[in-house]
DNA sequence: GGACCACTGTAACGCCGTTAGATAGACTGA
DNA sequence: TCAGTCTATCTAACGGCGTTACAGTGGTCC
């Protein structure tokens, strides 16, 4: 056999390892963000510790590697949200899609963006953030915008969407509106939007 | 001297160790909630663990203390503001304390709201939620809230202080708009609560 | 065969929260 | 006054954590 199919074999056999050890970090992971540790990891995957530090750089570099993969799922869901024609209900499925996953995640939620402040997030999240920007530009440039801020009227929405899930994750025993999410979200886009100036030509599909 | 008075002055020294302890407690916290351990409180405070834990049941009763105490303050301060006429801009007002407090006291903040889930809130900061359900229950009555849910209005707001203070803290670094706080509670608050209605009799003075 | 390299293990270090048990001193009642 | 009790404090340890120095092992390459 040749030694480029060695290198390949080679190549697998760490990837394989890696995932191993992934998937089991992902397991302890669901148990909650507190019953995850380097010991417990070791107990559950079979290697020692020492191999787990050869294959990641730390603990944290262990998590970010899990957070990256998880979060460009999320990325991708965002990203393949049709734009269509209305500004607002485009920014409303992403801001509610945004949440779910945040609920429906917390823990990874909960590593992602309640650790080290000097933490950046995932390309893929990022390039979503990108993404709304162009549509708050949109809205900026069409004087439709109700703050005297173009930024000040994107980190609300944000700032809401993190409020969210952030207080679902911490209070999970008090009851909120089961309406919330919604009711929330789009008081935010009434209070920060206007609607658009009546002198449009077309008429548009309710969307 | 009388033995009530002996009482008084072993009570007087203990209250003095406690707080000579909380002191020291507040200054590490004030490093960092990270920077903050027994064994460094330890160090600092010039007693050993188990002085500690005779005083104070676990680390988590310590900061329980000490947080009690310094969310008493906020607590107070909320109710101390003057509900006056208009609803909104008293709801604003709060809500403006709440996040400024949050943001001016980000390690206090963290430990109280995002520590375990079964943590109940002060009871001075809950004396003030219960303070605030009223204007809510005015607003419902007065027709005044756009959403369909009265709950879901006042856990809006709420939901959005939360993140404006959790996005503050964990993200010191972003370039937070200037404006962001009043800009994104404004937008709030007109999404969430409509105009009065026209035809009261009275004008008011504008507040 | 020998040098190199990736991989894995044993055993330890220095943190952490917490506690068992001893000691000292002050108060209490006979 | 003296034994008994209670409070406050200490020394020393336990078990957990993340991490790493070091050794061994088994392949790959010259």
């Amino acid at each position: 056999m040749s030694a480029a199919s060695q290198q390949e074999r080679r190549r697998e056999k760490r990837a394989q390892v890696q995932r191993t050890i992934l998937d089991a970090t992902e397991t302890l992971l669901l148990e909650g963000v507190d019953s995850f540790s380097i010991r417990r990891l070791v107990e559950r995957c079979g290697y020692t510790a020492p191999t787990i530090y050869h294959h990641f750089k730390d603990k944290e570099g262990l998590l970010d590697t899990l957070l990256d993969e998880r979060f460009s799922r999320l990325g991708d869901k965002i990203r393949r949200i049709p734009q269509g024609d209305d500004p607002v209900s485009y920014l409303r499925a992403v801001a509610l899609a945004f949440v779910r996953f945040g609920i429906r995640n917390p823990n990874h939620y909960q590593l992602l963006f309640v650790r080290d402040p000097d933490q950046a997030p995932p390309p893929t999240v990022d390039a979503a953030r990108v993404q709304l920007e162009t549509v708050w530009v949109e809205l900026w440039d069409a004087g439709r915008l109700r703050t005297g801020d173009r930024e000040s009227a994107a980190q609300s929405l944000w700032s809401l969407c993190h409020g969210l899930i952030s207080g679902r994750i911490h209070r999970q025993d008090a009851d909120w509106s089961k309406t919330l999410i919604e009711d929330s979200i789009d008081a935010m886009l009434r209070g920060l939007i206007a609607p658009p100036a009546k002198r449009t030509r077309r008429r548009k599909k309710d969307a």
